[in-house]
DNA sequence: GTCTATATCGGGATAGAC
DNA sequence: GTCTATCCCGATATAGAC
């Protein structure tokens, strides 16, 4: 108790290392607990001490991923490039950080469209994650001198910003370009256009059309577990 | 061979019912194939001799249900009602027939976000009967009068409406308002906004939009296995 | 050709002994 | 806290009844 390294701590990193690197390089699927357990040298039951299930490692994973980027994603906020840039910037960490991981994540967003399911992007366990990264775009946008986003559409950036970053996501999972270069190419050209939509979007012109996609976002939200109201 | 009702027929088919049922009431991964060779009274060898794999009894769920909505489909692109409406009905058609499913749905979308699974909307397996939901679609297009889309963009539509709808099935099947009525809700506006959107982009004015967004399109699809080259 | 019975394997998860 | 033994399930394989 004293000691700030107790033996439990060290078993469960040992676990946990074994874990990631065997689903970084085989895998999420191909990944056997027996194997996680023979890896880390402990006994099946013992990896089952420490982490209920597979998903349970997979949501350490999660964890570690986030906080190994906080401090990438700060220097790319710190940077004074525009809006476009720094979107653009902090998305580019992500796949930066998660090019190793690309096999695995492709395994993992098997679940993503399930929102009950406790690894989806979208779910209750996974909400803090999701938050953290939603509040990074709201400070680029808050930041941004060459972008004004109309009031009725700036509470709704941040989510759709990092939805369209998780949109992007799935399509460079699944890219089987080489080097992913189509990801590349769609991830500049859409960001391009998003960007140019929202210059435009303050024109008194697209008054109605505004106002329409703004309510159709606000009914999209409010059917949502991650929306306002949490439960039903 | 000459009597059409055969009895590996009628096993084969009692296996499968045994299999949908199961599927609707308790969902994917509950269902086990012990519990639905015994629903059938079969053997579980049997079960295997009829259908390789679990997944098999979901693909043949698939295709009885595209044989199934064939007939309502026809008298929704029968009706002379404009383009929204025809739209509108065909959509329909799939969530009146899917509304006693919808919880076997949401298990196996589990898998739709992988287009390398065999039960995923996007898989080659399921090709043949994606297409011809986008001929559906396609034809809607055609007969339709009052809705003219610019050249560059119909090849792509019939895909991007079969998108669009994929996309309110998934909203739809974790939507816990009640009857599910903020699906309903944002079919209908989502829809009208799209139709507008449509019947504006044939405008001069907006040619150097459009032609970025089908630029967009056009990428997007080049980097999917159900696109035109399909190797890799 | 149709079907049963049964054995086997790999893998997630659990119970209970120590 | 750790391990062994066990269970359940999907899947495969096989031998043989009819």
């Amino acid at each position: 108790m004293t000691r700030p390294i107790k033996k439990s701590e060290a078993t469960c990193a040992r676990i946990l290392d074994a874990a990631l690197d065997m689903f970084r390089t085989r895998g999420f699927e191909e990944t056997t607990m027996r194997g996680i357990a023979a890896a880390a040298e402990v006994s099946l039951g013992s990896a089952y001490y420490y982490f209920e299930s597979k998903e349970d490692l997979v949501m350490a994973f999660y964890e570690r991923a986030m906080e190994a980027m906080a401090p990438r994603i700060e220097a790319a906020l710190a940077s004074t490039a525009g809006f476009e840039e720094t979107v653009g910037a902090l998305i580019t960490v992500k796949f930066e950080y998660f090019q190793p991981s690309r096999n695995f994540l492709g395994a993992l967003l098997k679940h993503a469209a399930d929102p009950r399911n406790r690894l989806s992007p979208f779910s209750k366990a996974t909400r803090s994650i999701r938050e953290r990264d939603q509040v990074y775009f709201g400070r680029a946008i808050a930041q941004s001198r060459d972008v004004r986003v109309p009031d009725e559409l700036s509470p709704h950036l941040p989510m759709l910003l990092w939805l369209y970053q998780m949109g992007l996501i799935l399509y460079w999972i699944y890219d089987r370009s080489p080097g992913q270069r189509q990801t590349r190419l769609l991830r500049e050209k859409s960001l391009a256009l998003l960007v140019g939509g929202l210059k435009i979007s303050r024109f008194a012109l697209l008054k109605p059309l505004r106002t329409k996609i703004v309510e159709l976002i606000v009914l999209a939200e409010g059917g949502t577990s991650h929306g306002a109201s949490e439960d039903a």
